[in-house]
Parts: structure tokens; sequence; C-alpha cells
DNA sequence: ACGATTATTCGATAAATATCGAATAATCGT
DNA sequence: ACGATTATTCGATATTTATCGAATAATCGT
């Protein structure tokens, strides 16, 4: 069993502040929604109604902070989110924002009934 | 049972924009290990090395999101971290960016192996 | 009642954030 | 190779955030 190494300080900012923004949450809900296939920029700009560079510059945020990947598909740029960062944020949240007698700590994964998430070890 | 209540998306940006600063999660993350007793301006304006007027600026967007209370205590003015508060981000973070496979929900408790946190019912 | 202690409010200022249109880059179809 | 499609970068600008010192408010001891 991978051990889970929780994420520094500074990281646990650089997230909260990427998902502290209506636009930004929004995006990174709709990310989640749509699992590991992701949705390009087209249509993420086109379901929160933003003009396109202004996406760009929020996903900019979620790509620095590592909750959401980036790659190309032809002419499209596809986002997806990144579960094991989302995972790694709750974590943090939970053992150093929670108290201590915290019952469990839940685990992040796109896909239901399947228990496949992996941790990036340190 | 009391029904868990989800907090919606504006108080969770609050709630994350609160967190996501330096100096707040360092105050917050102080206050959360003080537990229901908290800590009073002085301490934390002292532990963070920040001036006091600038601490005040911080713990007002803390207190703006919910996520402390404040109160009074002769001179001092005595601020702690809210649990259950803190309990809904991250309820509403597991439920709403984490993917729908999540195994369990945690809950925040100041006081170890005592299971009495109280959630606000609408 | 008065000086000392503790904390907040008030200005002033510097820095970061958010927005958009226009220009540029990358890719596709044909 | 060329026009069309999709997305990012670049400027310009408005807003918000963060910081601090000085002034004000609240409370305590005596």
């Amino acid at each position: 069993m991978n051990e889970i190494v929780l994420p520094d300080p500074p990281w646990t900012v650089a997230a909260l502040s990427a998902l502290a923004h209506e636009h930004r949450l929004a995006a990174f809900r709709l990310l989640i929604e749509a699992g590991p296939a992701g949705l390009n920029a087209g249509e993420l700009a086109n379901s929160i109604a933003l003009a396109p560079s202004s996406l760009t510059f929020h996903l900019q945020a979620l790509l620095h902070a590592g909750l959401i990947t980036q790659r190309r598909a032809s002419r499209h740029v596809i986002y997806a989110a990144d579960f094991a960062a989302m995972n790694g944020l709750i974590g943090y949240l939970v053992q150093n924002c929670c108290g201590r007698d915290v019952g469990c700590t839940p685990a992040c994964n796109p896909i239901p009934d399947t228990r496949r998430w992996e941790q990036k070890s340190a």
C-alpha cells in the first residue's frame, strides 16, 4: 500500500486559491463531473459564459496548482481534473485544519466502485 | 441524527478564499490546534509575526466566512475555529469536487474520541 | 478617574487579480 | 498552401487584496 504524502502549505495555498473563485470552482466542478475524459477549452468557456482569454487565465491557475491536467487533441486543448491532487488537498485539510478526531480519510476517485487511487510518493 | 446541510457555492468560495493565504491558513491551523478555548488576537499576531492591524484584516476574512468565531474576554478578543463550518467546507469539497466514489465523509471535531459534532440544520 | 494594555478602525499605498478585445499560434480540411 | 477553427498570449484597465503606522475604542488595575 502506498504512503500518503501530504502536500506542503505553499502548494496548499496555491490549490485553495485556485478553487477560491466562482468561475474556477465552476470549471473544476465541470471537470470533476466530466471525469478522466475531460473537456476542451471551448466547452468550458461556453458552459461558464466567459471570454476565452479570461477562461485561459483561470485554467492557468488551476494548472499551476496541479489540480488539472492539459493535453492537446487535434485543434482542441483538453483539460481534466487531477483526482490525486484533489485527494491531496482534502487530505491536507482533514489532517491539518479539521481537528484530530476525524474518523476517516476520504479518497477522491473518478470511477464509481473502483478503488484505484494512486498517491504520488515523494 | 441531524441532516448534513451542504453549504452553497458562494459561501464555499468565501471559505476557500479565507484559507487561501499563507497567514490566514497559519492562523486557522493555530486555532484548530488550540481547540474550543481559542487564542486571543495578540497571541495570534505574535505567532504569525504580523502587525496587529494586518492580523485583524485577515481575521475578518475568516470571520466573514464563518470559519472562526469571536468573543471578548476582558481586554482580550478570543478567536476560535468553527469546527462545524470546516466540516461543511470539507463536506462540500468531498461531495462536489472529488468525484463520486469517495468512500467516506470525514467529520471534524476538536475533541478526540468524542463524537459530538453538531450540524446547523437550515 | 487615569494611565496602561489590548485590539480595531482609518488612511495611504503597493501589489496582485480579473476582465476583455485584438493579435498571434497551432491544427484541420480540402 | 490556404482559409477556417480553436486556443493562447499580449496590452490595457478596473478592481480587489494586503500591508503598515497612527488614531480611536474598550477594558483593566489601582
